[in-house]
DNA sequence: AATCAACTAACTAACGTTTGTTAGTCTCAT
DNA sequence: ATGAGACTAACAAACGTTAGTTAGTTGATT
């Protein structure tokens, strides 16, 4: 029962201060408990990380799937703007979100690898949702003949940069940011005869 | 002297390794110097920090507005193409770049707003470059009549984008995703007419 | 039912290191 | 001879970590 309430103390301080910042003190605090007692549950602090790292991945993972799964039959505009929305959302508002940013901008020294590994396994179980959708739009005709690697590689380009920005700019702008992205990329994507 | 050499280094470690993760200790041995002699330059860490954002302020508004002016008077595309990729790459490459990429992200707790403004204050120089030509190309007739604010706003995000994948992706896959997220921002911006 | 051993999970105290910082001193140009 | 800029020495605070102790629970043995 600590144990979960450590990782769970963990993941926030880890999101909001990053690894450096956040110490045993902090975390042994955060649960109620004094910075020792942490050893009886994790042989140290990198152990505590990569604890946390793994479920934060896992929840990703499981996250990503159901909203893929859930995706309806609607418009393909729709379903991917839906997903654009979603994704956003998820990754600028939760804990999951906030960590997973922070760690794979900057790793802490070292274990930048496995970090690396973390974020790519992410990334594959969001490709594999995006695939279909753009496979189906194109057969539809409702999207131009591009190659889809080409779409999936330019849509994440996006919402890392919407990602990015959510740092700097308050909701309004970001929200313009947000809009005018979309719709240009629409505009690029979609079948020009279809209007 | 020795002055320009603890910026200098300083800016070249903040880059690297963030803030925090540098210490005085780390300064002076890369100057040459003993940790306490830094005091003779600097009231303290934080004064050494904003002295080098100042600089890499400097820097950077004096590098896009050269960039901005040098711009030849090519098709409207090579323009913005060249545009995307010096930005991009000096970004990526150059220790300004990074060092920004590092302080923006993640700003060292406490002076975040100061941060902001730097940031911004860069972004504007950038942007003041970019809205004559836009505004050309929608006179010319070369893009579509979409709103500059929002041309400007997905041009940025395309670029924020990639520069947070810099982190992540070896050159091969960043290239890839640099050319489809250009592709498909130049499709959705051109005007139809034109192919 | 009572006893004892083993285990879990908390604690206090202290470790050695590193952090940013200050005080005081020496040296060498101007 | 004055001051700038280097130095050595030392500081308190915070870091991750270890050692040793104590209380509470569980299971098996008598």
């Amino acid at each position: 029962m600590t144990k979960q309430q450590v990782l769970e103390e963990a993941l926030n301080l880890f999101a909001h201060h990053g690894y450096e910042n956040t110490s045993l003190a902090h975390i042994a605090k955060a649960v109620g408990i004094k910075k020792p007692s942490l050893y009886n549950h994790f042989s140290n602090k990198e152990a505590i990380f990569f604890e946390v790292l793994d479920e934060v991945v896992k929840r990703q993972i499981q996250f990503f799937e159901q909203k893929g799964s859930e995706l309806n039959q609607d418009s393909i505009e729709d379903q991917l703007h839906d997903f654009y929305d979603i994704y956003l959302d998820y990754m600028t508002t939760s804990t999951e979100g906030m960590f997973f940013k922070r760690v794979t901008f900057f790793p802490p020294e070292n274990f930048s690898d496995e970090i690396k590994k973390a974020f790519l396994r992410v990334e594959d179980t969001l490709t594999n949702s995006l695939i279909p959708v753009f496979e189906k739009g194109i057969e539809e005709g409702k999207l131009r003949k591009l190659p889809v690697p080409m779409l999936t590689s330019a849509f994440y380009t996006l919402i890392d940069g919407l990602f990015l920005e959510e740092n700097f700019y308050d909701t309004d702008i970001l929200n313009e940011r947000k809009k005018a992205s979309w719709e240009i990329f629409w505009l690029g994507i979609r079948h020009p005869e279809e209007a």
